[in-house]
DNA sequence: TCTGCCTTTTGAATCGTTTCATAAATACGT
DNA sequence: ACGTATTTATGAAACGATTCAAAAGGCAGA
């Protein structure tokens, strides 16, 4: 037993196909007693609208797609409720999809996105974004870049100063009166990663007599910074870093668990450690943990004004907001009481 | 200029339409020459299939979607995961959409997959059921129950025990010698939060002389876990619980921050607190949470099988699978050293 | 009653893919 | 070389909603 479509309805109701879509998509073009037969129809056959063929004929989808780097991390978390909000707003909504930092499933997302035909894309692109995103332009796909600024011709992007934020991370560790610097993240290859520890070298560079060292790692998640925290408390105290400045918070959140099962390792007094992303969670972490905010749900919702924008009138320029990064300290970096 | 079309590249390639098809589906029923034309078409006009019209010809699409009751919530998003893992197995792709414990926005995001044709939906629903969920059934929709059970004729469910869940909890409060027990959590009408004190009763009951209060909160997240926290500290010493049971770790993380920021009380000595879910934060918590661990990936994997169960063959009696919970105890409620 | 104008209704055509009965081309055995 | 199998290729029909030109219906004024 099929679905009842808009000729079951028709028939039922004694009117044309016609009529039908017009009491759904124009009720006022409609006469009362029509509507009426109508939708009594439609209730009784239990009618829903088969949004394939609606598209088909529109050639367009409704939803929008986007492509985060990862769904666990609260941060992107954040971004995407933004982005639903904003999109809610507009009477649009949002698909998502996980990339998780792999580029082939990223690959088959957009993919996935692109055959489904949506208005357009918000990707927070893994790798380098040439390939595959270039194409989706030249298929004349709208697509707003997250956390990356691309070409400036052919995108618009909302990023935030990562740069920076490594600069204020490492910084403030120096200026605390650390000097064995270790950055932890997860190979230069990521493009976050890549620029807070440019950050990072860039303050460290500034102060004489202060060292960085770059541990990599293969994830960006907790079980990964608990493994490097592993790897650092079986150092000899000599080759031990005393400030640690991590990627983002997770492998933040990871690296602390580790140093504090080593009974000889405090935090701050030992190691000093700041994350990246400020999550809910760095506020009550076991060492309150200092951390660089990024407006995550704003993030969210200027792409989707941008996006709108660039569907409004495709001529326009393509526009770039860069907000900046700030600096929260907590416990782990030394403040007195732990500040929620 | 609209993209391009099956009809298009059959035109490109001097072949006919149902040969383009062919190559796109059934390959081994072309010959490699049509195949390498035909090949060369799609590239040379980039051509990418229109998952619409496929879609209304199939009458079915090939995703699954999945109404979640807290996309922020990482408990749900490793339930999300685990299924996204099982569906990439099987072929499928898995669509998300966050109710935010709001039946409104739970009742627009079915209807949206109910347009889409989905294969078949993932619900953790809001509040009663019965209304919705069941009109899907009675339009042919194949649904499988995520944390909750219904009507045993009508549903496969994924659920765990949350009634021996909250008994396990409040248990361990009573036997590390608490007496004044409360329990946070949203609303009774939230079968999870209502399931999970219905145990604490119990456990209560069982100990003459323990006492339960029940404190509701607004929301199920750090925040709402903050006022609560807040609450309680500004309480008179004989008022105040000595052991809190939080419907989920978010609020069990926001009262804790509440709590230390109030310098007279100590956790677990003034108040012990546990938890529920074993999130990945939990165990990082400024004091180690106590919690109730469920297996959240699992729960998403066992939903998929259940529910490409069901679709392989509609006839089968459904299935319900029922994890048990399992306590986790750590320095939160007065375990001598963090456990990690 | 007829005319002109406005509102309401009609139904064929369309979107892009897949399917399938049929036709064409090719291979094989004698 | 001829008929029979087998492999390839063809293109019209179908999926279900929307659109739009045209028809029908309703109403007021002459």
């Amino acid at each position: 037993m099929r679905p009842a479509s808009v000729k079951d309805v028709a028939d039922r109701a004694g009117v044309a196909v016609g009529t039908v879509s017009n009491v759904l998509n124009y009720p006022d073009r409609v006469s009362a007693r029509t509507q009426e037969k109508v939708q009594r129809a439609i209730e009784e056959l239990g009618f829903v609208r088969n949004d394939a063929a609606r598209q088909l004929r529109a050639g367009r989808s409704r939803t929008i797609g986007m492509v985060l780097l990862d769904a666990a991390n609260p941060f992107f978390a954040s971004v995407a409720r933004g982005a639903e909000d904003a999109a809610a707003v507009a009477g649009s909504s949002v698909m998502f999809a996980s990339s998780r930092h792999d580029a082939r499933r990223e690959a088959r997302y957009i993919d996935l996105f692109e055959e489904q035909r949506v208005q357009g894309l918000l990707v927070s692109p893994v790798g380098s974004i040439a390939a595959r995103v270039a194409e989706l332009k030249a298929h004349g796909l709208v697509v707003v870049l997250l956390d990356r600024e691309g070409d400036p011709e052919l995108y618009s992007s909302v990023s935030v100063d990562d740069v920076h934020g490594g600069y204020l991370a490492a910084s403030h560790l120096v200026e605390t009166g650390r000097t064995r610097i270790a950055f932890v993240g997860g190979g230069r290859h990521l493009q976050q990663v890549a620029d807070r520890l440019r950050g990072a070298e860039k303050a460290v560079a500034e102060h004489p007599g202060v060292s960085l060292e770059f541990l990599p790692t293969e994830e960006l998640n907790v079980l990964a910074g608990r493994e490097v925290g592993q790897a650092l408390v079986r150092r000899s105290r000599a080759l031990l870093p005393d400030g640690v400045f991590c990627a983002n918070d997770l492998l933040a959140t990871g690296v602390l668990q580790s140093v504090l099962l080593a009974e000889s390792l405090e935090v701050p007094r030992d190691i000093a450690l700041i994350g990246y992303d400020d999550i809910d969670f760095a506020s009550s972490a076991i060492v309150p943990l200092s951390s660089i905010r990024q407006p995550a749900e704003e993030i969210g919702r200027t792409a989707i004004r941008l996006l709108a924008q660039e569907l409004e009138d495709p001529q326009a320029p393509h526009e770039h907001v860069v907000f900046k990064p700030e600096l929260v300290v907590r416990g782990s970096t030394g403040a007195a009481r732990p500040k929620v």
